[in-house]
RNA sequence: GCCUCUAUAGCUUAACGGAUAAAGCAACGGUCUUCUAAACCGUCGAUCUAGGUUCGAUUCCUAGUAGGGGCACCA
C-alpha cells in the first residue's frame, strides 16, 4: 500500500550509491519487526558484501560496512514528506510513517473498497482449479474434504488476485470399483437402496466394503466358499464387459447409481460453499482419449509395441532427450486396447486447453500422484502444449487416521458429512453456555457456521505438502489458533458497532482523522490490515493457501489484543472515538475478507 | 536400486538467505459490575547429525540418520 513512498526512497538510494560508486544490490523491503512505531526497512548487508569483494572502500566487517552505508544513505535522503523518522540501524535503514497520515490513508482505503479490498488488478489469465475429484460409488469422506478446502481457498485465493477462474471438478465414475459396487446392488439389493441424498451416497460405499469382503479371497475357504466367490467375480467381470460394450440394461443401473454419488457430493459441496464452474467425467474421456492415442502414435511421441503383444508406451526421458532418468517410462494403452488414467488425463488437459483456453492449470491432488503429473505434463510439454509449462501440481498429504490410513475397501473411513454433523453439536453444546444472544431460530445455522469454520481453518493451516492425522476433536475445537478464534474477533468488531449504532452512512465515505497519539495495538492493528493486499498477492502467486490461513490468524490476534487494550465506547474524546470506530469497521473487513478467501463465513454474532 | 517429501519447544504447527526463531495445545500464575472471557496478559520451553557455500544458514548444496510416498498395463 506504500509504494509511492517506497519508490521514491528507492530512487534516492540510487542516486546516492551511483554517486558514490557503491555497488547497490536489489533492495528489498520488509516492515520493522519488533516495533511500536510503525513502517518499513531495508538493509544493506548484500551490498556491503558487495563492496567487501570488489576490495573497495574500508576494510571493515559486512555488519558495520552495511551499517556505515545505511548511515550515509540516511545523511542522503534527509527528510521525505509521509516519512517521520528515518533510522540506521545494525545495518538496516528504518522508515517510520508519519502515523496519522498511514493510518486514515489504511482505513480509509478499506472502507472504500469494502469486499473488494485487497483484490489484484485484473489479469489477462485464466487459470483453471481442478479439485474435487472423488470417485462416483464411495462417499465423501475427510481426505475428499482436505482436497476440497484446498482447492477452493486456492480459486478464491487466484480469482480475488485478479485472474480469470475457473473451478472444475473431476469425478471417477468407472473402473472397477464402480463395477463392483453395481453388481453388489443388482445381486443383492436392487429396489433397496434408502432415502436421503447422504443416506444413500453413504450407503453405496458399504456395499463397496461388503462387496470386498465377498470378492477377496478368504483364508481357509472351503472348496464352496472358493467356487461361490469365483463364481461372483465372473458376474461382476461379466458386467464390467456389458459396461463396456455398452449395454443397455448395465448402462442405465451406472447411471442410475452413479446420479446417486454425484447427488450426495453436489449436496457436500453445496455445504463446503463450493461452485464448480464445470464437471468433467472420466467416463467422457475415455473415448476421446483413444484418438489421442493415435496422435501422439503418428507423432512419434508414442511407442505402439502392440504388435509384439504390449502396449503403447511413452519413452519420455528419452523422447525428451533426457540421459539421465526422470520421467521413465508410462503406458498410454493396455495391450487389450483400454485407456489407462494418464491416458484420460491427457485428454483432459487438451480440453482444458482448446475448449476453455486455460493458461495455468492447477491441479489439487494427492501428492502420491506426484510422478504421474509429472509425466503427464512432460508429454503435453513433447506434444506441444506450451501451457504445459503453467501446468501445477498442488499436491497434498495424506489424511490418515490415529489407528491408521483410511480404506474404502474395508469400510475404514471418516466421513466428511460426520464430522460436519458432529461439529454441529458440539457448537450448540457450547453455544448455550458461552453467548447469549444468539437468536433461536438462527441457532443451528450459526453453529454450523462455526462448525465448519474449525473444520477447515484446521485444514488449511497445516502445509500442504504435510500428512495429517485426522483426529477429530483437534479438528473441531475452538479455542486457539482456530476458525472460530478468527470468527470471533469478527463479531466483536461487530459488536462494538452495533453497540455505537454505526449505521452505513454516519461514518462511511467521511475520511477518517486519526490526529491523535495512537496506542501501540491501534498501530499494530492498522499495520497487519495494510499487509492484506500484499498477502492475497503472495498466496496466489505461490498458490499458498496457508500463508493467508496464517495471515487470517494474525490480523484476528492483533484484533483481540486491540479489542483488550483499548475500549472504543467509552473513548471520552469525539474524534478519537470515531477514528477507532472507522478501525474497527476496517478491521472487520479485512477479517471477513480474509475468512471468504479461506472458504469460511463470518457471523455476525457467536 | 532410483526418485521424491518430511525432520523446529513435551505435543501439533509457523518462519521472502538477514534484526531477539513465531504461535496454539499441555503446565503454571494473573485478568470479567466495563464494546461478548470462544478472549487477553505473563512464566516455562526448540532448529536431527556431519560437512560445505555465504559477510551471514532453520532456510541453499552434499552425505548420513529416522520416518512417509512413488517407480510400465490401478486410480
Amino acid at each position: 500500500m506504500f509504494t509511492q513512498e517506497q519508490q521514491l526512497i528507492e530512487t534516492k538510494i540510487k542516486e546516492f550509491c551511483a554517486a558514490n560508486d557503491i555497488a547497490l544490490a536489489e533492495l528489498k523491503w520488509q516492515p520493522i519487526p519488533f516495533s511500536g512505531e510503525w513502517g518499513f526497512a531495508t538493509s544493506f548487508f548484500q551490498t556491503a558484501a558487495n563492496e567487501a569483494r570488489a576490495g573497495k572502500g574500508s576494510k571493515l566487517p559486512v555488519p558495520q560496512k552495511a551499517q556505515e552505508i545505511a548511515e550515509q544513505v540516511k545523511a542522503q535522503i534527509g527528510s521525505v514528506d509521509g516519512i517521520s523518522r528515518i533510522d540506521a540501524v545494525k545495518g538496516y535503514l528504518n522508515l517510520y510513517f508519519s502515523t496519522s497520515a498511514y493510518a486514515s490513508r489504511v482505513v480509509d482505503a478499506v472502507l472504500a473498497s469494502r469486499l473488494d479490498f485487497g483484490r489484484g488488478a485484473a489479469k489477462d489469465e485464466t487459470v483453471m482449479v481442478e479439485y474435487a475429484q472423488p470417485n462416483t460409488h464411495h462417499s465423501f469422506h475427510i481426505g475428499h474434504a482436505r482436497n476440497t478446502i484446498l482447492g477452493e481457498t486456492l480459486a478464491r485465493l487466484v480469482e480475488f488476485a485478479g485472474y480469470k477462474t475457473i473451478r472444475a471438478s473431476y469425478p471417477g465414475d468407472l473402473g472397477l470399483g464402480v463395477i463392483t459396487v453395481m453388481w453388489m446392488y443388482n445381486r443383492f439389493y436392487k429396489g433397496q437402496e434408502p432415502e436421503g441424498v447422504h443416506e444413500r451416497g453413504q450407503w453405496l460405499a458399504k456395499l463397496y466394503v461388503e462387496a470386498t469382503a465377498m470378492l477377496e479371497k478368504q483364508e481357509n475357504e472351503t472348496p464352496e466358499q472358493t467356487a461361490q466367490r469365483e463364481s461372483y467375480d465372473a458376474e461382476r467381470r461379466e458386467m464390467y464387459r456389458k459396461w463396456d460394450a455398452g449395454d443397455t440394461s448395465v448402462r442405465e443401473l451406472w447411471r442410475e447409481t452413479r446420479e446417486w454419488s454425484l447427488e450426495e457430493l453436489r449436496d457436500v459441496l453445496e455445504m463446503l460453499d463450493v461452485k464448480i464452474d464445470v464437471w468433467f467425467y472420466e467416463s467422457e474421456l475415455d473415448e476421446p482419449s483413444k484418438i489421442i492415442v493415435d496422435e501422439l502414435i503418428a507423432k512419434d511421441i508414442a511407442t505402439d509395441e502392440r504388435s509384439q503383444g504390449g502396449a503403447v508406451i511413452v519413452k519420455i526421458d528419452e523422447k525428451l532427450g533426457l540421459t539421465k532418468e526422470k520421467y521413465r517410462t508410462n503406458i498410454l494403452l493396455r495391450s487389450d486396447g483400454t485407456t489407462l488414467y494418464l491416458t484420460k488425463d491427457l485428454a483432459l488437459a487438451k480440453v482444458k486447453f482448446e475448449k476453455y483456453h486455460v493458461d495455468r492449470s492447477i491441479y489439487v491432488v494427492d501428492v502420491r500422484q506426484s510422478m504421474h503429473l509429472q509425466q503427464a505434463f512432460a508429454i503435453l510439454k513433447l506434444w506441444g502444449f506450451p501451457q504445459s509449462e503453467k501446468c501445477y501440481h498442488l499436491g497434498y498429504g495424506f489424511v490418515s487416521l490415529p489407528e491408521g490410513a483410511m480404506s474404502a475397501r474395508r469400510g475404514r473411513v471418516v466421513l466428511f458429512k460426520d464430522v460436519a454433523d458432529e461439529a454441529v453439536k458440539r457448537v450448540m453444546a457450547v453455544e448455550s453456555e458461552k453467548s447469549g444472544d444468539v437468536p433461536a431460530s438462527e441457532r443451528e445455522k450459526i453453529a454450523y457456521q462455526i462448525g465448519m469454520g474449525a473444520l477447515i481453518y484446521s485444514m488449511l493451516s497445516v502445509d500442504n505438502n504435510k500428512d495429517i492425522v485426522f483426529d477429530i476433536n483437534e479438528a473441531l475445537s475452538f479455542d486457539g489458533r482456530t476458525g472460530p478464534y478468527i470468527q470471533n474477533a469478527y463479531v466483536r468488531a461487530n459488536s462494538i458497532l452495533k453497540k455505537a449504532q454505526v449505521t452505513s452512512y454516519e461514518l462511511q465515505g467521511v475520511r477518517s482523522t486519526f490526529e491523535y497519539e495512537l496506542t501501540k495495538h491501534e498501530i499494530e492493528l492498522i499495520e497487519q490490515i495494510s499487509r492484506f493486499p500484499k498477502t492475497v498477492e503472495q498466496a496466489a502467486n505461490e498458490y499458498r493457501p496457508l500463508v493467508m490461513a496464517a495471515y487470517a490468524y494474525d490480523l484476528a490476534n492483533t484484533f483481540h489484543s486491540f479489542y483488550h487494550a483499548v475500549n472504543v465506547m467509552q473513548t471520552e474524546n469525539e474524534k478519537t472515538r470515531n477514528a477507532r470506530l472507522q478501525l474497527v469497521m476496517a478491521a472487520k473487513q479485512t477479517i471477513e475478507n480474509a475468512l471468504r478467501l479461506l472458504g469460511i463465513q463470518s457471523p455476525d454474532v457467536m
